[in-house]
RNA sequence: GUGAGCAUAGCUCAGUUGGUUAGAGCAUCUGGUUGUGGCCCAGAAGGUCGUGGGUUCGAUCCCCAUUGCUCACCCCA
């Protein structure tokens, strides 16, 4: 038997609902602060990848899908959406017919790294870009569209937690602290935190070794070593948030591994999922678009994972979808009154009814045992004594009532339904 | 990439300290109503016990390998 490859998987009829009733979700949200869809190709030129999320990244390093095509190309499917969608804001200039473009995105992603709860190497994420303004209203815009969606979604247990990395300039001079800091430590890291020490002294923070924590624990923190303007950055965020009633706490180690990241980073986790239990992160990036080919542009934006979403969703059950609901279930009761049948549930459909009737030439039973699992408002049965009298039969399933009506009359019959 | 656990019917799972025809619930199908669903009752169908090899008179069970899945680490959504 051939299976979905590692980490893919199908989603059934039974749970599209649920992934349509959350996409409503995130466009009306993103409606509603005017941010505008954007879809951009599943696979780009490498080269955009390694230069929009960084070489050193692990993304980039370890994870992506990766392959030459026929015409000797490097191609990668998207690990993420940002590199995407900055290269399509260059690409066309959007810059150039606004100002400030506000955009947003809903698709697949992939990363080749072990499944796991709430991670899948085929993934699906929505997400959010502004380009073009350096407000921190702005910043505090995404925490807030991502908190909504997950309210609007009957999410509970939730945790905001924000961080700043500043501007570049005084970012570098905390390095500094910082390898002076460790300087005297640097024996005791682990092998990856030495590595970090070279390439990413941040990450540092990241690292859950024992050892490794003592040592971060009385290392001085960026935050504390922000210069004026980005401490007042990173005010402005905190007063938006808490003006728009946004939980948020402070977590000065969340520290994210791209080089081009300054100011504001944020990340929301939930306590109902496994063990990778952020469901979106995120932060401003005013390097990336020049970083990339294009003009000096500041832009702010995250991505939450839908999988993870719903894998909390499910866990806290903090929504319901109704079954569907079929409004009219044909039975015929004898043979060769098929055509006249389809026909009549061609007609409904045409009228806008929900119409479905057996394909199987079954027993009367199966047929209704049929219109029953399909949750059918009604049955139509055709046949017998009534048909030969002109007439056909209206079964309301719910109470059981039945109504005769002419075979001919489809309006009424309609109507009947219509009601209900 | 590393580690651990699991693999029996469509689904959820029993089971055998190695012994004849491998079980249940749910789902499916048929009948109880020559033309009527849900509830109930009776019955049926459905399995190379993940795959390959080994030990044994005999393996679904023990051993080895392999594949897949799950969870965790790394990292991330």
């Amino acid at each position: 038997m051939i299976k979905a490859i590692t980490g893919t998987r199908d989603t059934l009829a039974a749970d599209i609902p649920k992934w349509n009733y959350l996409q409503a979700i995130v466009e009306s949200v993103f409606s509603k602060f005017n941010y505008k869809e954007i879809r951009t190709p599943i696979f780009e030129e490498t080269t955009l990848f390694a230069r929009g999320i960084g070489e050193a990244t692990d993304i980039v390093g370890k994870e992506m899908y990766t392959f030459v095509d026929r015409s000797g190309e490097s191609i990668t499917l998207r690990p993420e959406m940002t590199a995407g969608v900055v290269r399509a804001f260059i690409e066309h200039s959007l810059d150039k017919k606004q100002n400030l473009n506000k955009l947003f995105y809903i698709g697949p992603m992939f990363r080749q790294e072990r499944p796991q709860a709430g991670r899948f190497r085929q993934f699906h994420q929505f997400g959010a870009e502004a380009l073009g303004s350096n407000d921190p209203l702005l910043d505090a815009e995404m925490i807030i569209m991502a908190y909504d969606i997950f309210a609007r979604l009957g999410l509970k247990n939730l945790l905001v937690k924000i961080n700043s990395l500043g501007v570049t300039s005084s970012r570098e001079s905390y390095k500094n602290i910082l390898r002076n800091y460790l300087e005297p430590h640097f024996e005791k890291l682990t092998t990856e935190s030495k590595k970090r020490f070279e390439t990413n002294i941040l990450r540092l923070f990241d690292s859950k070794e024992e050892n490794d924590c003592k040592i971060m624990e009385n290392a001085p923190l960026l935050i504390e070593y922000l210069d004026e303007e980005s401490l007042e950055h990173f005010e402005k965020v905190k007063q938006a948030l808490l003006a728009s009633h946004i939980p948020f706490e402070i977590d000065a180690r969340l520290v994210r591994g791209l080089d081009y990241y300054t100011h504001t980073t944020f990340e929301v986790v939930s306590g109902s999922v496994g063990s990778q239990s952020a469901l979106c992160g995120g932060g401003r990036y005013n390097l990336l678009v020049k970083e990339l080919g294009g003009g000096e542009t500041p832009g702010i934006g995250f991505a939450a994972g839908i999988e993870r979403i719903l894998l909390a969703c499910e866990n806290e059950k903090s929504f319901s979808i109704e079954d569907e609901k079929l409004d009219l279930f044909i039975v015929t009761i004898e043979k060769g009154l098929e055509n006249f049948a389809y026909q009549t549930a061609v007609n409904f459909r045409r009228k806008g009814l929900t119409v479905d009737l057996d394909y199987l030439r079954r027993s009367v039973k199966a047929q209704m045992r049929e219109a029953n699992r399909m949750n059918s408002k009604y049955v139509l049965l055709i046949g017998g004594d009534e048909f030969a009298r002109g007439e056909v039969v209206l079964k309301n399933m719910s109470n059981g009532e039945q109504k005769i009506f002419s075979k001919n009359d489809s309006e009424e019959i309609f109507l009947s339904i219509k009601e209900n």
